[in-house]
This record gives C-alpha cells, structure tokens and sequence, in this order.
DNA sequence: TATTGTTATACTCTATAACTATA
DNA sequence: TATAGTTATAGAGTATAACAATA
C-alpha cells in the first residue's frame, strides 16, 4: 500500500523550507509529549504555565499570559484546570484586591519535576539521532532565533 | 511596564527544552507566513496541499490527507478552497470513478510560485541571524530527524 | 468487503468584547 | 481612567462516525 518509502517524497519541495520542517518535527514532539503528560493531569500549554508558576511565585494571571502569548481570558481556564488539580493556588495580594498571586502547591512542583523529566524523555528518544553535541548547538540556535525575533517581528506584523 | 529584558526571563527553564524553543520559533514564523499569504487566498495548510498537488499532478485526495498528515474528512474543506479559488480542479479518473485526480490550474502555479517566494522571504527575514551555514545546518539535522522519528514514534504512540 | 469522498457533529484552543471590582 | 480577572460568544482547525457510490 505504501511505496514512498524509496521514491521522491511528496512534500519534496516543502522540505526545502525550514518553517516546514520545524512544524513537522514540532507536531511530532508535542504529539509524544501530550500522550505522556495526560496521565499527569497536564496539556502542554498547563506544563508551561506550571512551570513558570513554579519558577516566580506570586505571579499574577496577566503576567502569566504575557509570558505564555496568551489573552487574560484564556489564562482564566488553564489556570483554573491547574487549580482544580491541586498543582496550584490563587493567593490573595496583600497590596491589590484585584489581582491573584499564584504559587506552586508541594504537589504542583512534584508534578512539575516529573513533567519536565517526562519532556526530557520524550526529547532523549526523538532527537536521538543527533548527537549532543548537535542538541546543544540546535538550543543555541534558538536562543539567538528568539532573540533576534523579538527585535524584529517581520516588519510590524502582529506577533503571537 | 516592562521590565523582563535584561533579568531571567520567566520561561528560563522551559527555554532548557528544545521542544518549547522549536515551538515558540515555528508559531513566529508561522504567524508571519499567515499574515502575507493571506492576500493570496491561502493559508498554511491549504498551501501546503496546493504546493503538493502542483508538485504530484493527479493525486487522490487521499493521499494528499495522508501527506498532510490529515484526515480524510478535513481535505475536503481544504480542497474545496482551493477549487472555488480556482487554483485547483478536481478531475475524473479514467479507471475510477469513486476518485478524483486533483491538479493545478496555471493560477494555481503561478500562486503557488509566488507563495513559496513570500515563504523564502518570511525566513530570510526571521532566520537572519543564522549564517547561510547554520540555516543549512538546520535543514541538514531537521531531514535526519525525520527520518528517524518515523521510525521511532516514541514506543508505538499515535504519530500524527 | 474495502475504499473514496462526503456530511454531520463535536471537541479543543484561543480570540474578541463586554462586564465587575477594584485601583 | 486604567487594570485584573471573569464571562459569553464565536471562529478556526481537526477528529469521529456514519453514509452513498463504487471497487
């Protein structure tokens, strides 16, 4: 049924574009990575913002958002689900009525730990072809990717 | 308001994952892309298949689902864009008459053409902090990665 | 029986806009 | 007036399941 397998792909001239590449290789990952977290209670956007909660204690929903790329209003379910879990807790802020100060519960971070050995895992087994010498020049890459991105958000386009 | 640039950042751990850094960059430069193919009537993923069909004259939809890594139910809308656009038609099979063999109109070609220039341009813009050696670099590790992730779909979890 | 394309339906994710209570 | 959190609503994207026509 399948003979693609020797012949010219059919995506060829795709797989000349890195943006192609990268969103394959993401969907990939993030695939292996939701089936494993599930049982952990976690989606992938819930890890992230329970590890940045984990990492600045207190942090208001907004602050959150901002760090996420996500509205306010999305923030208020993700951060409920992580609640309702037991992962974390919105505290009252001694200065503003307004806002939550939000912190890791001792089970939060527990999980938190497992997640990211989970993601760690999941990264070990996928990207084994590589070499560590490579991982570590690809998260170099990045790291000046993103920095440069910020600068630069291709012209003035709007940049989620 | 913003005072996070030259302290840690507040995602500095999940930065450690190369899975959330080839994330963050795939939703920028994908972000982008939308913004300037849109004015041709196409968006990723009907790009995508458009750039398929141009490249594999009389393709079922079928496969192009599966080389899209979509269901077959999801390609009919995608088609259907494509065909009101008239970038591509839908024709009959000689030997079937249950399927169709999709091909690009010279409209379709000429936008695909004109799409893949704009996806270029997308990443000489954004990646322009990359060499012309680590861009192929990138490509080089993303093509071996490929290959091995199909192989290996982390143990023998869903692969989509 | 299996396959192609289709439809109907539902689910997830996230955005927009309007609201409230504070500041 | 501006901000934090919330709610209601809607849209995109894609999945599942069932169906008709055809093989």
């Amino acid at each position: 049924m399948k003979q693609e397998a020797q012949s010219k792909p059919l995506d060829a001239s795709l797989r000349q574009l890195i943006g192609y590449n990268l969103r394959r290789v993401d969907l990939c990952i993030r695939s292996a990575f939701v089936s494993r977290i599930e049982s952990l209670g976690l989606k992938p956007t819930s890890f992230s913002a329970l590890s940045i909660i984990c990492d600045n204690p207190d942090l208001s929903q907004s602050r959150l958002a901002e760090a996420l790329s996500v509205k306010r209003s999305a923030m208020v379910l993700i951060v409920d689900e992580l609640e309702h879990g037991g992962l974390i807790a919105r505290h009252a802020v001694p200065g503003d009525r307004r806002s939550y100060a939000l912190r890791a519960t001792l089970k939060g971070m527990q999980v938190r730990d497992k997640a990211i050995a989970i993601a760690e895992q999941v990264e070990n087994e996928l990207l084994q072809s590589l070499t560590g010498q490579e991982k570590a020049l690809l998260t170099q890459l990045f790291t000046r990717l993103e920095q440069s991105m910020i600068k630069t958000p291709a012209k003035k386009e709007k940049f989620k």
